[in-house]
DNA sequence: GTCACCTTAGAAG
DNA sequence: CTTCTAAGGTGAC
């Protein structure tokens, strides 16, 4: 019974990024495909609910003001249904790195309180669902290294760059 | 069941 | 300094 999502672009100086919806909310992000600017991404908008149209709005404000660097002020409210209370105890961790902050995947788990399970949130960084709005690439090594991150590397130190974080 | 992973502190060479 | 190990959660195989 795999719900379906409404499937809708956002368009950024970076690219087409692809949000998805459920009835809860905002619930994928993905960065934008190399070499498939607009494809299998339905751009109607005919049959989606007022409350969705909404959300996207909010969600393309606040994916352009991280892109360029600027604090996010009002988020979608986010669907995290099917994950598991761990990865969901980390995005919420994840989510109060302010803008030009970081933080190592083992400060992470402390606050998480659970100290030794400093892989297990590197595993739920790559699973975030949500990229960017959630800022998993605010997460760095303990000594300072950039670590690793599943959208390309380049794109964490670009948007790290663009926040005024030096590695 | 086994393995690899966006890790890290600590111990050994 | 470098190299190795073990440990926690999860998904892929």
């Amino acid at each position: 019974m795999k719900t379906r999502l409404v499937e809708l672009p956002v368009s950024t100086r970076d690219g087409q990024f692809v949000a998805r919806y459920s009835e809860k909310g905002l619930a994928e992000l993905s960065f934008p495909e190399v070499g498939t600017p607009r494809c299998g991404v339905r751009t109607s908008q005919r049959d989606v609910p007022t409350k969705i149209l909404r959300w996207h709005r909010a969600t393309a404000v606040a994916l352009k003001a991280v892109l360029a660097g600027r604090a996010v002020k009002t988020l979608p409210p986010l669907d995290w249904s099917g994950k598991t209370e761990f990865q969901k105890s980390v995005w919420r961790a994840l989510r109060k790195i302010r803008r030009g902050q970081t933080r190592s995947y083992g400060e992470i788990a402390r606050a998480i309180g659970k100290p030794k399970a400093v892989r297990a949130v590197g595993g739920a960084c790559g699973a975030n669902p949500i990229p960017v709005l959630v800022p998993c690439h605010r997460v760095l090594a303990a000594n300072g290294k950039i670590g690793g991150f599943s959208g390309g590397l380049n794109r964490k130190r670009e948007l790290l760059a663009r926040e005024g974080v030096k590695i």
